[in-house]
DNA sequence: CGGCTTTGACCGGCGC
DNA sequence: GCGCCGGTCAAAGCCG
């Protein structure tokens, strides 16, 4: 069982005592509904109508029965419904019980371990104070601090339920088991109708995992050959518009797809090295996944520097990652309190980081089998699509999908632009439409913050709107948003209480300076929405260098001056034949 | 006629 | 060593 599922299940337990609450309001309904009839069918009568009753003695008594009988039969169905009730409470609460032994287990664990790698309690608060969000690897000694970031035990139902729904999902997978494990929330995302048993045998798997992951990345050696950057994203066209002249030279039928893979070149300069595939995804065909390979050895059109500069960034930052690291963070969960997150839904706003330990040491899993990659290649997923229709996490969404790819690929770092829930009411946009063009847009669905606690802002990067429409449109909701404060149309980040929006700033701008891949990731969504104005000439290599520098710098400056950050966002391209420039060109001028 | 797509053949890596 | 599979090559055909 994956714990998303779980986490599911959990907030289902929620939703049994709404459904419960629902019966009595039905009931009461009834009975209301009862009295009213009683009521109606006693109106002011007239004398005629009196004297009319008065011969029908024996058929009012009959009704009066009747009405006394529907009254009691709802009072049983009521007692019922209470019991019911209540064997929920006592299971709920033992399930609770059962959680919260499992964290103090887990917290006295990681604090045995601490005290072994000679890690002050100080540093473990302020870590656990702290939004780890490290992409690729991170030393080892990260890893383990990330590790002990998890919530204190919740004081009563409501947080819990609430913290069910919520969150940094993350995950790591077991190529050797099979078995996927989503270490989100992990101590709550038990559903409750599981058995203890199956709580402590997935608590046992993933502190397993988390052991094997240590034990693999110490041995991880093997050095990535070329990184290679997957992008998926909404797209009718056969191939996405992202600025680039390619040439097909080849096509073939991958096994797993029905759908052909298609092969292309840069064809701007001959001796250009990129490449990129494109495929159409096997789950959804209207996701077009295009995996981007080498670095251009030429100046790029300005409506390709969006995507260019993305994808290198990406895989620069990949590449650095695994170059500089000796193990993967293990991803934790930090949680965001969104109102807006149903407990039946698995959706979650924010960065979804997908890494999992592959069957070799320092191999990453490709999150999407309908498009592989070499397993010398590292791939990084940039997943700029939401699937309304698959109310489960991309995690689950590649997982529980049919397709078992005999050799998965080596490794991939995911990440997850985009959000999947289906709210539409206020959407951040970044998908290729129909017309082939990459769209941006940020707005942030509006969540208050309960707990102002769990400090994790995350970061949506893309929202897909079910139907391609004006930027004027999506952009206005945004613009509204007064919690907003990163560049507009640029990024948003996801702050969604309004009460305790400094500290959740200066969580955010925390996790952000932390972590510097996480600056380079942010560099690369940025670059790519903001066409990276530097890179106006210049080649690739040129725009990759120093671009997380410029990325902080520009970030610093936005929470400094977020009136005029927009400003970043206009070096947009003259053209419309980039997908990220015609958001460009319409945002600066909203701007 | 040049550029592009199509498509079968070929090559190399990997697993058994 | 063999087969599978992903990736590439290149000839043939198409199109503006």
């Amino acid at each position: 069982m994956e714990f998303a599922s779980g986490r599911s299940g959990s907030g289902g337990g929620g939703e049994v005592k709404e459904e419960k609450r629902s019966d009595y309001s039905v009931n009461d309904d009834e009975l209301r509904h009862n009295k009213q009839e009683s009521i109606v069918q006693e109106p002011p009568m007239t004398n005629a109508e009196r004297s009319m009753q008065e011969a029908k003695p024996k058929e009012c008594s009959v009704k009066k029965n009747k009405v006394d009988y529907q009254l009691e039969t709802a009072k049983a169905e009521m007692g019922e419904v209470k019991e019911e009730n209540e064997r929920l409470k006592m299971s709920l609460n033992k399930i609770m019980e059962e959680y919260r032994t499992l964290q103090m287990q887990f917290h006295e664990r990681k604090m045995s371990t601490d005290k072994e790698n000679n890690l002050s309690h100080e540093e473990i608060i302020e870590e656990s104070d702290m939004v780890s969000l490290s992409l690729g690897r991170v030393p080892r000694n990260h890893e383990e601090k990330v590790i002990k970031v998890t919530k204190p035990i919740l004081k009563d139902e409501e947080e819990f339920n609430q913290d069910l729904a919520l969150g940094l999902e993350c995950k790591y997978e077991t190529s050797k088991s099979g078995s996927t494990t989503n270490v989100a929330n992990f101590p709550n995302t038990t559903s409750p109708t599981n058995s203890s048993e199956v709580q402590k045998e997935e608590a046992g798997k993933i502190l397993k995992t988390v052991r094997d992951v240590e034990h693999d990345e110490v041995s991880q050696q093997t050095p990535a050959k070329k990184a290679r950057v997957c992008v998926r994203a909404r797209c009718e066209t056969p191939t996405m518009n992202d600025g680039c002249q390619w040439r097909k030279y080849g096509q073939k039928i991958s096994k797993g797809n029905p759908c052909p893979r298609a092969y292309y070149r840069c064809t701007i300069s001959p001796s250009c090295p990129v490449r990129k595939q494109v495929q159409r995804c096997v789950e959804d065909m209207s996701i077009l996944i295009t995996t981007y390979e080498g670095t251009h050895n030429h100046s790029l059109p300005l409506s390709a520097t969006a995507m260019a500069s993305t994808t290198s960034a990406a895989a620069s930052m990949l590449l650095s990652g695994s170059s500089t690291s000796h193990s993967s963070s293990i991803p934790f969960t930090s949680t965001t309190s969104t109102m807006n997150n149903h407990a039946n839904s698995n959706n979650l706003h924010g960065l979804k980081f997908y890494l999992s330990d592959g069957s070799k040491p320092k191999q990453l899993y490709l999150s999407s089998p309908a498009l592989t990659s070499s397993p010398s290649h590292p791939t990084i997923t940039l997943d700029l699509t939401s699937n309304p229709s698959l109310s489960s996490s991309p995690f689950v969404r590649f997982n529980t999908s049919n397709y078992n790819q005999p050799r998965y690929p080596s490794s991939t770092t995911s990440l997850n632009f985009s959000s999947t829930e289906s709210n539409n009411n206020n959407n951040a946009i970044m998908s290729w439409s129909n017309n082939g063009f990459l769209n941006y847009g940020s707005t942030q669905p509006y969540n208050s913050n309960k707990n102002n606690n769990n400090i994790l802002s995350t970061v949506n990067f893309a929202r897909q709107q079910q139907q391609q429409q004006p930027i004027e449109n999506f952009y206005q909701p945004f613009m509204q948003n007064s919690n907003t404060f990163l560049p507009q149309g640029v990024i948003t980040s996801t702050i969604h209480n309004q009460h305790g929006l400094p500290d959740t700033i200066a969580a955010a701008t925390k996790a952000i300076t932390a972590d510097p891949t996480f600056q380079t990731a942010l560099a690369a969504a940025l670059s790519s929405f903001i066409g990276s104005s530097g890179a106006n000439g210049s080649t690739q290599g040129n725009i990759n260098e120093g671009i997380g520098e410029k990325l902080s710098q520009k970030i610093k400056w936005a929470e400094m001056f977020p009136a005029s950050s927009t400003s970043l966002a206009n070096s947009a391209s003259k053209t419309n034949g980039g997908c990220a420039s015609n958001f460009l060109n319409k945002t600066s001028t909203n701007t």
